[in-house]
DNA sequence: CCCGTGTTTGACCAAATGGTTAAACCTAAA
DNA sequence: TTTAGGTTTAACCATTTGGTCAAACACGGG
């Protein structure tokens, strides 16, 4: 056998050929980029993206599963900790605005993938241990009954929470022209409300 | 002149071509859709496309156009009118998830559009009259001024309001798989959004 | 009744695109 | 040095797709 390991390990064309696919399909999405661009982009023959992965939509599966598996487990992990109500829903805003922040791209990768083709999202890129949010659920109720929380309907404050982190990003352009801001000040703006949301929640929060 | 008129008036070639577009386009996006498709949708000749509306772009800017034309006014004329901030903020979000509702498909199809193509959005499918929301953030901050609500940052305020509403849309089939609601389940609760965004929005803003 | 103008159609074209293949290439092992 | 097997490339193929065109059609006015 002859395998080409002179470059370094991370620097495999197969490798290449994920990233350059990894930033093509992210921003043009599967119907808006071509196997073509993404050669380009990685710097090598169109007929090695075929050699590597069969067909641009086992190419797009692989990406979209890679995206995916990485999201999930850090969504289910702060989800479902032990952490008392409080402390869970500061971490879990912190956390969602973070990972967002440092891929801005994803959440409206997932939405459109998820809308356009739910069936094959469903069946071979989900994985398959999804958060339970039932113990999220639980502990609602619980502070609920225990007078320390206003009653809401778990379900829409966890709705709530997620929407208030995600959707400033995927419609960053139309918040952008709304509120008249650079790019600059919306980075800034973005920040402050890892902050901001988690006082707004808790001051719904108050019984 | 001979003019094909027979048919009742908003049954028009051009309007078929025009409504076909208009769910291909929304659902499929610009690059999924096709003209055959369109056409097919239609009942008529592909050919008739190019004979009304040039091009393909041209044809998806008429439907984008139209959409964001009828969009933008609704959520303006909440926004700035006169009424008192509670009032206006509770107009605000049921209006708001109503329009939604009656169109789940539009959010998605405006936040694709102007994230693949910005400078097209802004130069030939925004109307010139945005919202300007500078006349609902002086209210908030006399509001907050009287003492009447807990001092929050109005433009944060705003993207919250907006996110909440939004979002559950956008992001349905995701919300459903993470909630693991049914498509009936889900309806009504979209619908419950409204009261229940009301009131959240009504706690945190409690002095 | 027939003509002219706007409308509709099927056939057609060129470019783009996903995918294939055979040959060239490179490297490690014998 | 030879050679076998994985790797890379350019050329090629079939299909799809946006777009065009000339002929056919329908209908109102002369």
């Amino acid at each position: 056998m002859a395998k080409r390991e002179s470059q370094a390990p991370g620097d495999s064309t197969e490798q290449k050929i994920f990233d350059a696919a990894h930033e093509v399909f992210t921003q043009k999405g599967m119907d808006g980029a071509t196997m073509q661009e993404i050669a380009d982009h990685a710097g090598i023959n169109k007929a090695l993206l075929h050699y590597y992965y069969r067909t641009k939509e086992k190419l797009y599966e692989s990406v979209a599963r890679a995206i995916i598996g990485r999201a999930i487990p850090a969504i289910r992990q702060i989800i479902e900790s032990e952490l008392p109500l409080e402390e869970k829903i500061r971490r879990f805003i912190d956390a969602y605005i973070g990972i967002i922040s440092r891929n801005p791209f994803i959440p409206l990768f997932i939405i459109s993938e998820v809308n356009k083709h739910p069936e094959r999202f469903i069946n071979s890129i989900l994985p398959s241990d999804l958060p339970k949010p039932q113990f999220f659920f639980n502990q609602v109720e619980a502070e609920i009954a225990a007078g320390r929380i206003r009653p809401v309907r778990p379900q829409h404050l966890i709705v709530n929470v997620i929407s208030m982190c995600v959707f400033p990003f995927v419609g960053k352009p139309m918040m952008r022209m709304l509120l008249g801001m650079s790019s600059g000040e919306m980075r800034v703006f973005l920040e402050e409300r890892k902050e901001e949301v988690t006082q707004f929640v808790m001051a719904a929060l108050r019984p």
